[in-house]
DNA sequence: ATAAACTCTCCCCTTACTGGAAAGTAAAGG
DNA sequence: CCTTTACTTTCCAGTAAGGGGAGAGTTTAT
């Protein structure tokens, strides 16, 4: 598929595509007569996959690790597993304090709320939020 | 206290701190004689609450929308709530995403193990996640 | 056959910083 | 008190990860 089926099924932008296959992240087959860069549904997963990631700020570099995770096959097996607990854990670092930001503002949604808003300390919530 | 030890209780660099006073984020009191900037422990709360924000992605805009649900005491609580809610819930999808991330890579890690590596198929089961 | 839709490259713009230079300020040691 | 070290300032330039748009070629639809 082209390009823009490709961007569209995996949730990016053309431009963003077009930016991947530059830096050699997903280097799709390109027609040396038009130019026109070919996509299987494999890049499309990989599309999909990088797109997740960063999302939450796994940088390129660290993209094409995750990326590497599958796709080197003369990797040695533990190393992978290594990586990608490694990688997992960072994730679950994530969660945590993604979490401890939904209940800071769900905080603040249920002690703040009726019109006669008090003084709504959410300073004073976020000075007494875990100190990490 | 100096802005260094504002950055480095908050969790941020000096250079991130001085740039959100340049563009009015937190921007604390600074001395006409030396030009040294002093922190409080509000602006630290706020410095702190603002680095959750951005690593997961919320621009400044968005920040500065968080911050002043409760530092604008002109409006009106409803609002501040309804406000509130919608960013708890854009952090739910976030949060969902994540935990899906993670799944990927736990699956990847128990279904490729061993030294006699498969096929590891990481693309069908990303092929296969949830296609939102 | 021609218009619409899609693609290409190229270049500059944007956001949210980061690094480094040059200079002033503060704290600590001798 | 003087010096060295650590910290701070402004300013300027660079980076990461794209986005916008021009100008030109390609494909599809009518």
């Amino acid at each position: 598929m082209n390009i823009g089926k490709a961007a569209s099924k995996a949730g990016l932008s053309v431009k963003t595509v077009r930016y991947y296959a530059n830096i050699g992240m997903v280097a799709a087959y390109q027609d040396p007569q038009t130019g026109y860069r070919e996509y299987s549904n494999d890049d499309v997963a990989k599309l999909q996959f990088i797109g997740k990631a960063r999302r939450f700020n796994f940088s390129i570099e660290e993209c094409r690790e995750l990326l590497s995770l599958y796709q080197d096959k003369n990797r040695p097996s533990k190393e992978v597993k290594a990586l990608t607990l490694e990688k997992i854990a960072e994730i679950e670092e994530k969660l945590a304090e993604l979490q401890g930001l939904r209940d800071q503002l769900h905080h603040l949604a249920t002690h703040c709320q009726g019109d006669d808003r008090p003084d709504c300390p959410i300073l004073e919530a976020l000075s007494a939020s875990p100190d990490r």
